[in-house]
RNA sequence: GCCCCCAUCGUCCAGUGGCCGAGGACGCCGCCCUUUCAAGGCGGUAACACGGGUUCGAAUCCCGUUGGGGGUGCCA
């Protein structure tokens, strides 16, 4: 097998590595990036048994077939002379999976960093997964991330016309043929020939059948395998990888229904939607050489694209490691927490989410974990994601998230705030959570109450979704008493009560911020820590200690942005009328007196 | 069963034959700061799966083992 350059076909130097498997890419920047990818792929390559065989069957030739280009860079697709063409072809599933995501992102990556086209193609061939709403959710999520289409929405479902003609092409050229097996047969055959969990075993292949059956019911139709060869998939991140024939079967390209499967369809439409480069999920490793195969087939059959411009040449592949759970399984949507949609709703930022799902699997040279999308299409390199499965930490996804909000002008945090505040209108599209998300009534938020206090709110939460529950007490008629902190800070410390009945002295003692009355102080902030400062050495503890009954008193909790600031915006009336009830309710709840002995 | 992929701290990455007595980040632990909680600062915990080989020298290259994962559908 020669050498075998490398096929990210917008390096632009890659040729220099392709002369011999120890040649070292002499290009610059960035250094490592091209030498040792396309090292890997020389001995990768050097690995592959050499094809020797051939065939004649109703199928390909079945020499070594490879996406690989014979002759050069140039030669790959039309990813390397034009504008790389990528697609994400989701199939829809109800929600938007967070590897589809981070799929979608590397193509928009690959597709922005070249001035190439993103495609957005909705997998529907299947009946089952046909709902509009599902394909309005896709749009709308990638439209969240920051990642619209170029192209598409295109629908499979709205092209079954030339899922058909490709069908009748490759039929009329030998490539299929029927089949009228029924699973249970094929399991029975194959347990009897003493073989475990196989594929099918070729039973129709030399019966001749018709496409339709006697009694007028269509047949599921095979894709007729060259028995011998290997097929090589040339793989960006991964190398050659090579799949002998004899461990493939003949499978199915189109059901019995006439609804073609998906290799078939996806394969006609990365043809006639000139795409260039595929990336995807491992997943779907095992499946590409059947789909370079159909390829081929389509090709030699005289197939012509709707793009017209020749029939195109193998896309780049590139098949992305999985994302996985702490069991280092597959992601799955019963257990793990996947939907795009609801880290959304739960307040994580789209540029935070981007963020983390870039990092996942590839990172800057230089180490930096935290960039703009801009950067992220400078800096990123298809043939630098790793190869290992790796494991989706939210714990991660919070932090950076935390950054991301704190990192945010005053202003802008207020605006984003809005879907969890309620308050004023909010430019929508970005938005969420479902409407009177807040918890208070609908007419109770103070935006100007809510700009007090959004410097030291954001500097408190990871997630917007956080947010309401830092300020509620700003909007609610009373405060949202957490049962826990009121035992444990107010009903288990005996100085409570003494606490607040200075409390209540002390602050009443201020100004309301009209004129009159009072000591002359005002109540705001640096009066306030100044007063209770005053009263924690009066009654001996620390201010630590002393502002937690207050605290819990006024907010309902014990945890809280800094209380001083949160008096000051409550306003003297509230505070005073909430420790008046609070210390109503202890004297309920708990009658005062000290513990005998 | 068969085919394929993968293998550095608990996690995500850095590392591409000597600069590695392995670096960063998240998490965790401790200290500092401090009106709670965060944030911030400082410090700490913790990994090259195993065995062979190649080499003067291997986390790095090769082979094998083990382990994990994916695929094996008239799903995508």
């Amino acid at each position: 097998m020669p050498a075998t350059p490398c096929a990210w076909a917008s390096h632009p130097r890659c040729s220099r590595c392709v002369t011999t498997a120890t040649s070292t890419c002499s290009m610059s920047t960035p250094a490592r990036s091209c030498g040792t990818r396309c090292a890997r792929r020389l001995t990768a390559a050097r690995r592959a048994p050499s094809p020797s065989s051939r065939t004649s069957s109703p199928g390909v030739a079945g020499e070594s077939q490879t996406n690989a280009p014979a002759g050069g860079v140039g030669a790959a697709g039309g990813g390397a002379a034009s504008a790389p063409r990528v697609r994400f072809a989701p199939s829809p599933t109800g929600y938007f999976h967070v590897g589809s995501a981070r799929a979608a992102l590397y193509n928009w990556l690959v597709a922005r960093q070249s001035g190439g086209t993103f495609i957005l193609r909705i997998e529907d061939t299947d009946a089952e997964r046909n709902r509009e709403e599902w394909a309005e959710g896709i749009v709308s999520a990638l439209h969240w991330l920051g990642m619209d289409a170029d192209e598409g929405p295109y629908r499979q479902s709205a092209r079954s016309a030339r899922y058909a003609e490709a069908i009748d092409l490759l039929w009329s050229a030998g490539n299929l043929y029927a089949c009228d097996c029924t699973r249970d047969e094929i399991d029975a055959r194959n347990k009897a020939a003493g073989i475990a969990t196989p594929g099918y075993d070729g039973h129709c292949r030399d019966r001749g059948l018709e496409r339709v059956g006697p009694d007028g019911a269509g047949r599921a139709l095979r894709f007729a395998m060259p028995p011998e060869g290997t097929t090589t998939v040339a793989d960006v991140i991964r190398g050659d990888v090579v799949f002998p024939h004899e461990a493939m079967d003949d499978f199915v390209v189109v059901k019995s229904s006439g609804a073609p499967l998906f290799v078939l369809a996806n394969v006609v439409d990365d043809v006639d939607m000139a795409i260039t480069h595929v990336i995807r999920g491992e997943d779907l490793l095992p499946t590409t050489p059947r789909g370079i195969l159909v390829w081929q087939a389509l090709g030699a059959a005289g197939w012509e694209p709707e793009a017209g411009g020749g029939y195109p040449g193998l896309p780049v592949f590139a098949h992305l490691p999985l994302l996985v759970n702490e069991q280092r399984k597959k992601l799955s949507k019963r257990r793990d927490p996947v939907a795009v949609e609801d880290y959304r709703d739960k307040g994580y930022l789209p540029e935070a989410f981007v963020n983390y799902l870039a990092l996942l699997g590839w990172s800057p040279h230089d180490g930096r974990e935290l960039f703009t999308a801009g950067e992220l299409i400078e800096w990123f390199r298809l043939e630098d994601v790793n190869h290992a499965p790796a494991f989706f930490d939210v714990a991660k996804l919070t932090h950076i998230n935390g950054e991301y909000i704190r990192a945010l002008p005053v202003d802008e945090f207020i605006e984003r705030c809005r879907p969890w505040t309620g308050g004023g209108a909010h430019g929508g599209g970005t938005g969420t959570p479902a409407a009177g998300a807040a918890p208070w009534p609908a007419g109770s938020f103070d935006d100007a109450a809510f700009a007090r206090m959004a410097p030291l709110v954001q500097e408190r939460v990871a997630t917007l979704g956080e947010v309401p529950a830092m300020v509620d007490f700003l909007f609610l008629d009373e405060p949202p008493v957490d049962p826990g902190d009121w035992a444990k800070v107010v009903e288990g410390d005996e100085g409570a009560a003494q606490i607040l009945e200075a409390a209540r002295a002390a602050f009443g003692a201020l100004e309301g911020g009209g004129a009159g009355g009072g000591s002359g102080s005002a109540f705001d902030a640096e009066t306030l820590h100044r007063v209770t400062q005053e009263l924690a050495e009066s009654v001996g503890r620390k201010l630590a200690k002393t502002q937690g009954p207050i605290r819990v008193a006024l907010t309902g909790r014990r945890v809280g942005p800094p209380l001083f600031e949160s008096m000051a915006v409550l306003g003297r009336d509230r505070v005073l009328a909430r420790l008046d009830a609070a210390l109503d309710r202890l004297a309920r709840s708990a009658p005062a007196g000290p513990p005998a002995g």
